[in-house]
DNA sequence: CTGAAAGCGCTTACAG
DNA sequence: CTGAAAGCGCTTACAG
């Protein structure tokens, strides 16, 4: 008993299209999917009809017979209110969306509470077909999502991690080489005490900056502290705080986001201390808001929706690999993009350190 | 010839869990289901074995026979750069997707240029079968998603809609009510000529706002001029000094985004107007910038998280009608929300007007 | 070159 | 209370 789900018009199925053309439903799936096998009018007759009545798959059936979702899943744990303020994740969804539309591949998103829910996310997907992939950000040092990953052979890249990881691809986020072109920038203008306000320790990008901080501060003779944060710009105001009451107060402080960046000018100033004339400040990660406050903020400025294309395309070729035939989407392109260099973007916040500049005078 | 893409464990489907229980494929679909019509005992052997195998339906499969996507769409038309600095959206996002993650309802998104690109993703999806429903924002004047929503009989929330569009169901954003607010307090602290540096007037929510905020200016026998823009925060600094220059210019400076507002207190500030001593400045949207910011901006905020999940609680319940039949989704709880209420946040940006205060003090 | 049939994994009337 | 069967809309070997 066929019962129309409400009213509107009628969405055709190929066996509407086999009944018009008088053929049956499996020349209509040939037609339709230019799979050789028909007459070139048959052909022409079906797609015609096809065109006319505006057929589309029914992407369950064709997932079902092709054990195929035509979807990949992103779990975000994060609480909306840091999402809210955090640019990169639009940024990199932008990209991975707009890479994964092109193939006609649906994104399936869920924002969750912690690692724990986002792993169960990942199970509960796949369990259910939902997904032929996932992507996963933040990785954390110790990351329960990847001995699932591994152990559901689920097809997985990950964003933005340190390094090979196991068996699962993963994509480094530049926080080594970004890391780098701060601090030597910041040498190169004569700072030789250049503290940072971190992310959390837990995660394996804020390790790699960190790693990476402190080589390039060792190679110019230079000393840092580091200051441990929830990424709040409440907590990057009280380190600021902290870190300028020190004995070996800082002539630069790096920010591991904007946001904090902020936050922290705003701590320096409530200090009468002067932006860039007695300290530099400068932020990890650029978006519209360091070229929106004053003084305007040096960041660390790269292509991250490219990135997350890159990222998306890797998982979507990684799932045609595992499935030993490619494409269910209709005429992807086979994206090729140049790998995103990372630059820093000067701005007013960034000076010479006092010392020096009293040399330089 | 069943192929098992890639290794990894095997997911377990009805027919294992029958074979196991000795039972055919109906009664463990039967007791899966919580329907009548099995013994207990062979209800519970059955519902063991399918927790021991750890099965979970395949999606595609239930969607295929229930005529049920089990997912809702919503496609975003804003350019990337502009969504990673609105606050708005991610928290939008975040309490659309928890609402739909309570009951097993998967969101799609996609990020596109424009409204056409929009139309056709609404039209795609609902052709594919791909999605149950869809959530629409940032509603047009003319919008032509909407004609196209109806044509198509495909369930529909409009969300910030301006009011009743049609057949569509909406969910006003608040607007009038939160321009009210802002401009209450500005008249309430002397100020008699409040300037507003407004989004793209195409927006219904534009519109509504301006409606407001003309009434309210009215009521306490105020005046202010208008400036619109595409909320950039270029615009707005352009705005911004446009505004200072003219002949009457304003004691109180409303800007439609706090990216906006941010700028606008640069901009402000370039100009040696100290804010709020000789100028005002609010800022239409709450975010943790306008917290973060010297001075701090008084803003409008609200639960946009509870407006979200209000909003596609109504969709998914707009759909369960339309299917005339209850829970694709396992024990969805019949959430209930109380509206909520929008509340001005006073913070350092905004004092008396220069001359009430003169005459006060 | 074309049609009939089986199968993807689930649901649901319909017989026993 | 239980099983066998048909159907959701597609794909794909397999006969003719």
């Amino acid at each position: 008993m066929p019962r129309r789900p409400g009213p509107g018009p009628r969405r055709p199925t190929i066996a509407d299209i086999a009944e018009r053309a008088g053929v049956s439903k499996g020349s209509v799936s040939y037609a339709l999917n230019g799979k050789p096998g028909l007459s070139e009018p048959t052909r022409r007759r079906i797609l015609a009809i096809a065109e006319e009545v505006g057929w589309r798959p029914n992407r369950a059936a064709r997932a079902l017979s092709a054990r195929r979702a035509g979807a990949c899943g992103l779990a975000l744990a994060r609480p909306a209110r840091l999402l809210s303020y955090d640019p990169f994740f639009p940024r990199l969804l932008s990209g991975i969306e707009a890479e994964l539309a092109s193939r006609q591949i649906a994104l399936m998103l869920q924002i969750v509470e912690d690692v724990e829910a986002e792993t169960r996310a990942l199970r509960r997907w796949w369990a259910e077909r939902r997904v032929d992939g996932a992507l996963l950000v933040d990785l954390r040092v110790v990351d329960p999502r990847v001995p699932v990953a591994e152990q559901l052979a689920l097809p997985t890249v990950i964003i933005g991690g340190p390094g090979p990881t196991g068996k699962l691809l993963y994509f480094p986020g530049h926080d080594a080489e970004r890391s780098r072109q701060i601090v030597d920038h910041l040498t190169g203008l004569g700072h030789r005490r250049i503290d940072r306000v971190a992310g959390p320790s837990v995660f394996a990008h804020t390790q790699e900056r960190t790693k990476a901080f402190r080589e390039a501060l060792a190679e110019a003779g230079a000393k840092g502290g580091l200051v441990s944060t929830d990424y709040s710009p409440q907590a990057a105001a009280v380190a600021t705080k902290k870190l300028l009451k020190r004995s070996s107060a800082p002539s630069a402080i790096v920010y591991d986001n904007d946001i904090m960046a902020v936050a922290g000018l705003g701590a320096v100033r409530e200090e009468g201390i002067a932006v860039p004339e007695e300290l530099s400040v400068a932020s990890m990660e650029d978006s519209i808001l360091c070229e929106v406050v004053r003084p305007s903020l040096t960041a660390s400025a790269w292509d991250v929706e490219a990135f997350g294309a890159r990222a998306a395309h890797a998982l979507v070729q990684l799932i045609d690999e595992r499935m030993e035939h490619h494409s269910l989407a209709d005429g992807a392109e086979p994206g090729r993009y140049p790998e995103e260099k990372p630059a820093l973007v000067v701005r007013g916040s960034t000076g010479w350190a006092p010392r020096a500049r009293a040399v330089s005078a």
